[in-house]
DNA sequence: GTGAAAGCGCTAACAG
DNA sequence: CTGTTAGCGCTTTCAC
């Protein structure tokens, strides 16, 4: 347990019942070869003690799963959630544990619960971080900054600190996204995207597909927002204000897409009558809007397998496996 | 790290460096009184035997902090998550870490996952255990099912392997619901309920308040359902078909909250005109729905607060402190 | 600046 | 049935 200085040990217990440490090992553990007798002598001295086992005592001689370290930025955002799940089980397959730490805005506390994670976990999964965020993992910390714990990023961009890169494929998404759309007759099709760096990739891909199908395409028809709710419901005025003949929006995010459908709602917008709408992520909460979400599904089960086979052979070689890259596909449901 | 036998120790390091053992400490550790040359040295044979400190023998000999186990049947679902967030942040105040267990539909999976996780925490916090998940702790295994390690429920029923209940004010809100649909003209108020045992105060609540009011109350105007999306969808169309004279729904929690708000725009019944809705957890996924819904809200900070609190009473002392309890608070928003 | 000793709390392998 | 003897891998004294 917590180390707690001054915690009875097994050797109070022993004292206490009088006999070896041995034997308190056996009744505590309800191992054969002990008599009936002893064992609820030595059971009333722990509990009269207050006697817990110490974890780390135990697992230094039985041996210690692996333990991973998942940092989310916001663990109520469902994308973070459905991750956390996805990479439990998944963890779980191989009988690892993990460990989770949900950063918060706050960066100071964000430190600080970084630095209480690190001393409990073999590895680091790290995901959705903004600018900055692998910054506050204190590197010069981790064995002299040379022998950084193994840390693999969910869909990111390369860091120093980061030894393997889980990726998505953006280009191909967003293409079967905007051929959907073009399919289906729409033709002005604008973009909510992400106010964050790691957001570029899917801005890009939509830019590439719109001019490669030769699309009409400008400025105005583009709306960087936070990726929150409010951020969707936001852009989505800005959006119809600058360019009012969209026939077609394609959303960073499931969660902004939710609020992109709010923002259309509330100004008499018919989706997908007039407006067609696609989220990305294939989250649950896309099947409780109204209309249902259509939405560029990221299989979340896989993107945590390869993540966990990165650290596996991290930690067992050092060495990163190739980087993996798994696919976006489309759902569809009402909204487009 | 994961006691992998065969790992390099501190040992080989020493040896492949030609320094000793403490040596080795003071270069990874980046303490002083080492030469940079030496500490050079010492990196570079680390490096090159892919060395790894051994988490458990550093957490014995520095200490480690408390380990919190969180037990839930399905982290996908938002109430679940935003639970796991609140607690991952209380428990980050004291400095303590949260290991996450998400249990999922099979026994057999659960049984093993809380296995992997037991020899890893020190205490465990359980919610929203359907019947039976709290028999799949193998409170045998826990030193000879006498001493088990702290745990204490949230919002559940009492259980001789859980120490402590943190309990929720069911009655309070529930009374508070009814009460606010009365004063806004409300008669015929329905109920989509729980299928599950645990919710049976809500229940309970419901009929009492109802009584009280010397409201209409009938059992056709009471279904139950399973605690999901599709439970409430599902619910609502029974309800109509057996009271459509209702004018109110009382759901059992938000999630099957969004299905009856689903169910009955399906039928064409207009929220709130005809039919107000209140749902139960606050969570955050109630203002993405349309209309955006009314709901009793549960602190989850609080709630959190004090589980942590009860653990650290029983880490500490071995006894629970006394039982605490959690209000339900209206949050109206337009569904009623 | 570096090395040698001691011990964290526990369990496994032998004795008796 | 019970006790004794060795470590697990690491850090913290304390010598040199």
């Amino acid at each position: 347990m917590a180390t707690t200085p001054g915690a009875a040990t097994i050797l109070d217990v022993a004292r206490e019942a009088g006999v070896s440490r041995q034997t308190v090992t056996r009744a505590l553990n309800g191992m054969a070869d002990i008599s009936d007798a002893t064992r609820e002598r030595v059971l009333e001295a722990a509990r009269r003690l207050h006697y817990r086992p110490n974890r780390a005592a135990q697992a230094l001689v039985r041996g210690s799963g692996v333990a991973v370290g998942f940092l989310v930025e916001n663990l109520s955002n469902p994308y973070y959630s459905e991750m956390a799940s996805a990479l439990t089980r998944t963890a779980a397959e191989r009988g690892w544990n993990v460990v989770l730490c949900d950063l918060g805005d706050d960066e100071a506390g964000s430190r600080s619960r970084i630095e209480a994670l690190l001393p409990r976990v073999d590895a680091l999964v790290l995901t959705g971080c903004r600018e900055g965020t692998v910054g506050l993992i204190p590197l010069e910390d981790l064995r002299g900054g040379l022998l950084g714990i193994p840390t693999v990023m969910l869909d990111g961009t390369p860091h120093p600190a980061v030894d393997a890169l889980v990726e998505v494929d953006h280009a191909g998404g967003v293409r079967a996204a905007v051929d959907h759309l073009v399919a289906h007759g729409r033709r002005r099709i604008g973009l909510v995207a992400s106010d964050q760096l790691p957001g570029a990739p899917r801005h890009a891909a939509y830019r590439d597909r719109l001019d490669a199908l030769g699309l009409h395409r400008d400025a105005r028809s583009e709306v960087a927002a936070p990726e929150t709710y409010r951020g969707g419901t936001d852009a989505v005025e800005l959006l119809l204000t600058a360019a009012p003949d969209l026939d077609a929006v394609l959303v960073y995010n499931d969660v902004m897409a939710a609020g992109v459908l709010k923002g259309l709602a509330r100004r008499g917008v018919a989706v997908p009558d007039q407006v067609a709408v696609i989220g990305c992520d294939g989250l649950e909460i896309g099947g409780l809007l109204s209309p249902e979400l259509t939405t560029l599904d990221l299989d979340k089960t896989a993107f945590a397998r390869h993540a966990v086979d990165a650290l596996d052979a991290l930690l067992r070689t050092g060495r990163p496996p190739a980087t993996a890259r798994v696919p976006l596909t489309l759902t569809v449901r009402a909204s487009a």
